[in-house]
DNA sequence: GTGAATGTTAACATTGTGTTTCCTTTCGCG
DNA sequence: CGCGAAAGGAAACACAATGTTAACATTCAC
């Protein structure tokens, strides 16, 4: 019934940032573990195979590059996209990351927006499929999550970003009914705080940009992509 | 034989409160039990095993945490769900939570739909396996729960939400003989009342869309699926 | 700061479901 | 076989859910 929801690992010792990172994660509807040393990371990453890691460098005893390799060389992690987090001015640092097998350096302090976004970058490049690719076609209609525009008969369309999301996440399963409630979880993210009828202004927003047919109402239940 | 119905325990010292999210959850058929304060809670859950536990953080005496932590050491307790009640402006709070053994938060105030809609994903995440799948095939009818669909022979029709609810409960056990009360409580919720007339008129409905025979009459009982 | 683009709310129009009503048909039972 | 209760069926009604529009609030780039 719930959309396969993305799983992130996070591993770091400080719980201040531990806890502040899952939790705007969890408000955005990801599924967090945490771990607080390199071994239970790798423990954790053997038993849930997250598809993200992210892994602070500086950590007590095992570091993050050992935690790292580590975890590249338990089987099936192929598909695992793994961040490192760092302070500033360990700028050095980067070039042993990229080398123990990271994909990507996230500096501190962490925004929660930029931080938001820059995750659900690197899941699109967690090629295991369970974030949809950046271009979705489906018949006349072309969804480029890159470019945030919608092609429709050759014709570019620029969708809003919550537009955009909204039809992401319906596209994401074609023929799947979501109910406003998995709308809202999906798109705004756990604590809403929006009306009711907003989901509808944006749907109407869509079907004039995307034309009539791409959306269906399922009365007292939800809205359908097909 | 009757359905296995979730299981919630709702701890909290507020009356107002706790009566609140019960008569909310006993209106959507959810099994509910009550306890005032952290000894009570675990008590209870020692001995009912709930599937899922919403705690309020703030409780006189034994906190929401220390609740939380005992009853998280009961056995056989790792297939429960537990999730904490907060009042806003307790961010913090929320992260301490998640360290005693919390799967999710709840923010007050609570608003109904949006609470259920929380409830039930939540129960899901229950890796008991009580979930149902989203299809459900039987000879030539097919009833697509993701999608608000029934196929016949090939032929897709779409079913209105109560009308696909109320198939859908009798396809839960076919060949089991589904009282009108059962249909009630099942369809409709344990409070809303409705002329004795209605279930007869949806049953006719699905039956126009499904085919006679999908639905069976035990005059003087009630409906059966087969 | 300022203005444009986006997001949200509010108000009204519209649609279709859900329910009731009323009448007909079927079933169970003596 | 006839009677009454229960269910089938068709239509009408009421109302909740959604469509639609515009005003209002917020965000973001400049």
């Amino acid at each position: 019934m719930e959309r396969n929801v993305p799983s992130i690992m996070l591993v770091d010792d400080e719980a201040d940032i531990l806890e502040f990172l899952a939790y705007n994660l969890r408000k955005e509807g990801f599924s967090v573990h945490c771990a607080r040393n390199g071994e239970e990371a790798v423990a954790l990453a053997a038993t849930f195979r997250p598809d993200l890691i992210i892994l602070d460098v500086m950590m007590p005893g095992n570091d993050g590059y050992e935690t790292c390799r580590r975890i590249r060389s338990l089987p099936d992690m192929g598909r695992t996209v793994i961040a490192f987090l760092s302070a500033r001015g360990e700028d050095l640092s980067q070039i042993e990351g990229f080398e123990a097998g990271a994909d990507d350096y996230i500096r501190k302090p962490v925004r929660p927006r930029v931080f938001i976004s820059r995750v659900r970058a690197l899941l699109r490049r967690n090629p295991s499929g369970r974030e949809e690719p950046a271009r979705l076609v489906y018949g006349d209609l072309e969804i480029d999550r890159e470019r945030y525009i919608v092609i429709r008969n050759g014709i570019e369309t620029d969708l809003s970003r919550k537009e955009f999301e909204l039809l992401v996440l319906l596209a994401s399963k074609p023929g799947k009914v979501f109910t406003r409630d998995e709308i809202f979880t999906g798109v705004w993210g756990n604590d809403v705080v929006v009306g009711e009828r907003t989901i509808d202004v944006h749907i109407r927003k869509i079907r004039e940009k995307t034309g009539t047919g791409s959306i269906r109402t399922i009365k007292g239940v939800g809205y359908c992509f097909s």
